[in-house]
DNA sequence: ACTCAGATTAGCT
DNA sequence: GCTAATCTGAGTA
């Protein structure tokens, strides 16, 4: 498998869409002593530009929540969102560019059973339902594609452990235990592009770019939800 | 296909 | 205090 044209901490200095795209087949790493390495592979992205883009948390310039966007390229970017969810995102542009990449989807490639096991752990920790039945929460998890586990980013935090202790970190940390690391080039023909998820109140100049992007007919894509 | 609950927090007034 | 949020799963049809 050819590798990516440029190092991570190099891609990671481009535009947020030109980091966004070149961040498709990169791998994300979780290891962990106790349930072993989980490896996802990136297949679908969000770029999200400085202050000026009205779609990011940037928009509000520098706060308590986002003060992670402002670090150096690769940091994490992790926040909560919806009362109850998690999403990473990867720091890019130069230092104080507030510019990320939302990775919304990662295509298990080892240590998929420790996905499905953290997917269950988040569930009975966090949803009402599940913890009052933890075996209804375990059946349903049984029945989930491997593929599905870590799709979309709420899902995607959870099979692989992130939360906010993860938010600035640097993911570029090859010793790091949350990692990005090189993986497969994507060749343009199999790169799909359309508008971000969950963002129309950026209006159209900003909600209309279309930066988002995936591999396409890949089965670990998420399923784009209509726009509210 | 659409609708809604869930449950925390940032950002604003 | 209030509103909306880079979301997901369950329910109805």
């Amino acid at each position: 498998m050819p590798l990516p044209a440029l190092p991570l901490s190099a891609l990671l200095l481009r535009p947020a869409e030109t980091a966004a795209r070149g961040l498709l087949g990169a791998l994300l790493v979780r290891e962990d002593p106790e349930a072993g390495r989980r490896v996802g592979r990136v297949v679908e992205v969000e770029a999200y530009a400085g202050p000026e883009d009205l779609a990011s948390h940037a928009r509000f310039g520098r706060t308590k929540r986002n003060r992670a966007m402002f670090a150096a390229p690769g940091r994490a970017y992790v926040y909560g969102v919806y009362g109850m969810h998690t999403c990473l995102n990867v720091v890019a542009g130069p230092e104080g560019t507030a510019a990320a990449i939302l990775i919304r989807a990662v295509e298990p490639v080892a240590g998929a059973d420790a996905m499905r096991a953290a997917r269950l752990a988040w569930a009975v920790s966090t949803r009402r339902a599940d913890a009052a039945d933890p075996e209804a929460a375990r059946a349903r998890l049984a029945g989930v594609a491997d593929a599905l586990l870590a799709s979309g980013p709420a899902n995607l935090a959870a099979a692989l452990g992130i939360t906010r202790a993860d938010d600035g970190r640097d993911l570029l940390d090859p010793v790091a235990p949350l990692r990005l690391a090189a993986g497969y080039d994507v060749p343009d023909d199999q790169v799909a592009a359309g508008p971000r998820v969950g963002v129309a109140y950026a209006g159209d100049e900003w909600a209309g770019r279309r930066w988002r992007f995936w591999v396409a007919g890949n089965p670990a894509v998420s399923r784009p939800r209509r726009a509210r």
